[in-house]
DNA sequence: AATCTTTCCTTAAACGGTTAAGTAAATAAA
DNA sequence: TTTATTTACTTAACCGTTTAAGGAAAGATT
């Protein structure tokens, strides 16, 4: 059976091309029992539309990109959950690109979108992404950009964030008022908006707390877990080494267990640590790790939405629209007073929207 | 700046659009000069093609779609990272659908791809995919379709899976071997052939070892979450409860923690837990987590570079190409015999290639 | 009876590329 | 010199839709 078009049903109906397209998409002009008899004939032969023919007249594609860092943790998980929950109830597709961390692809994967392929973009940058006119562009040619978690805040559109800064703040007048008095603060960027407020809401939690905010607790990791290992040991095996570490990315909670077990920190009796993660494992960790979750499917859910409504109604401005989705604090185990973690185990499940 | 075409160019250098297009895409019947000037002019003007005009005449996409179930667990993560590697060597696009589970959604997705959205589909069924008739009409099609992990035996095609029989038979040899007499199985279905691959090891192993295998062993758990924990909690809680048991998918590990933790059975002590899992988190679990890794990144990344590979020759039969690749057993603290965990704990992290 | 509306359908021109077929000029072969 | 070949381009059809514009027939209005 050859492919079915347009073109054939109107042959084999005595009908012209034009009526046929009208019927099926309801046109106004069009008498019932003609829309009957095509729309009938056209399920029998199970007619579909070619996406690529109608894109390229309407010059709309009904698909939107997501371009993100990397899929390895959970929050890019459940966030591309989100915004396919909301693509499919729209009839959109969607598109994932990777940058896999790097400035250049980004930048190729941008640049290809000035061709019309999609209708829209929700995007995370990288940690590279520090100029950023490969985005102006794209932006100038007047496709709607959705930033979410990894913002780049030199675009004026919305952008989908939790609360960053009062996160770092929450985590850190946690991690104080469970006695810690240096506190590590492992990053993996200068640069991410995401990455400053949480630093900045940690500083601030720190002067409030009539502490010193010293740039050598600052920790900048990297993309490589080798390294990252080796950097983390280093810190805790300083004589003058934290008891309080804050992790502000997922992948790092594992290697500072492991740099724990392996030098022989006893989590939270020697050190205690808390990270930014969606983990569903958290829970079940040696200690129970203490996290602060954000809402990754919520952002999702809520980037696609937005950049759904700005492309029904164009007269939208994005510029304000952005939302601010609060994360929670999950007080567990690896961040408690020495002594009670054991025994009030399960009064310690505490679980804190941050606001 | 309105969008610039190959008719815009043709314009501008004063030639047919028929030569902007056989030079930009270096036509044999073009001069060398014309070429360049062409190329210069197009790199100038930042000329980007439209990709929907060229699908449309070419009849191809040069776009796959990825079907899967979810995107919640690591498979799937690292799955769509080796796909997408490979994809963006190859210069395809990816679509991405998340049938959730749901046949129904599945069918509606598929349903879909007959407008020749794209060009080839890999795929992972759902838990509900008995009838396969949409997927079966797509393939008449003549559209490509590579399985990976939940395959599709109905279908002639290629199918990108790891050794499951022998995972499912390394892992009940282990508890076995680590002193269980009572082995609990559980699994998300008893139709996919990964859960009936792997549960036809865990059989194997019992008869082998000259054990009973019985039905009221094997749990069927469903999507819901609760729903597993008032399960699994009912199975562990009686009085002839395993003392081993193996979760055969990622989700289900932390499910079976948590209840272990609510009603006090010890691991390894009590019970013994091993889980078909990617979580880059069983290492720092407490007990660290006995699992059988898959190769995901690997899976997705040959599934993909097959499915081009059969997009590029159109003689390649697809059939005769499916591929197996190991999976490799962690043994840790969670599958330990008693007493030795904690002493021997660096000796335990023994890594095996099951073959 | 003549004109105006309305209804329902058709014609044809897009959309932006690709490509088979044709052509004019320059070069090579007879 | 005539004919064949090569080179470098153009013309025009086509991919499958959408949609503005037009038109014939029937019914309504004057």
């Amino acid at each position: 059976m050859s492919i079915i078009t347009i073109k054939q049903i109107a042959r084999d109906l005595g009908l012209s091309i034009a009526t046929i397209s009208k019927a099926l998409r309801d046109g106004h002009d069009i008498g019932e029992e003609t829309k009957k008899r095509v729309r009938a004939y056209a399920l029998s032969v199970n007619y579909t539309p070619n996406p690529y023919a109608s894109s390229l007249r309407k010059r709309k594609s009904k698909t939107i990109a997501v371009v993100l860092p990397e899929v390895t943790d959970s929050f890019f998980s459940k966030a591309i959950n989100g915004i396919e929950v909301v693509a499919q109830m729209k009839g959109y597709h969607v598109l994932i690109y990777l940058s896999h961390e790097s400035l250049l692809r980004e930048q190729s994967i941008l640049k290809d979108f000035q061709s019309g392929r999609v209708d829209g973009v929700l995007m995370s940058i990288t940690t590279e992404t520090e100029c950023n006119s490969h985005i102006q562009e794209l932006h100038a040619r007047g496709i709607p950009i959705v930033f979410f978690d990894r913002v780049c805040n030199e675009i004026d559109t919305a952008k989908i964030t939790t609360n960053d800064f009062e996160s770092g703040y929450a985590v850190t007048s946690h991690l104080l008022e469970s006695g810690c008095n240096k506190i590590g603060f492992l990053t993996i960027s200068n640069c991410l908006p995401i990455c400053m407020k949480r630093s900045a809401g940690y500083k601030k939690a720190l002067i409030d707390h009539h502490m010193e905010s010293k740039e050598s607790d600052m920790i900048l990791c990297s993309n490589n877990e080798e390294e990252n290992y080796t950097l983390i040991k280093k810190i805790l095996s300083q004589k003058k080494r934290p008891n309080g570490i804050i992790a502000s990315v997922e992948k790092l909670s594992t290697t500072i267990y492991q740099v724990c077990k392996d030098i022989g920190l006893q989590i939270p009796n020697d050190i205690k640590v808390v990270c930014f993660s969606n983990q569903s494992t958290a829970a079940i960790l040696n200690p129970s790790l203490t996290t602060v979750t954000q809402p990754a499917f919520e952002m999702g859910k809520t980037a696609a939405a937005l950049l759904f409504k700005a492309l029904e109604k164009t007269n939208l401005d994005l510029t304000k629209e952005s939302v601010i989705i609060p994360s929670t604090l999950h007080i567990r185990e690896s961040s408690v007073l020495a002594g009670i973690s054991k025994t009030k185990n399960k009064l310690l499940q505490k679980e804190i929207l941050i606001s």
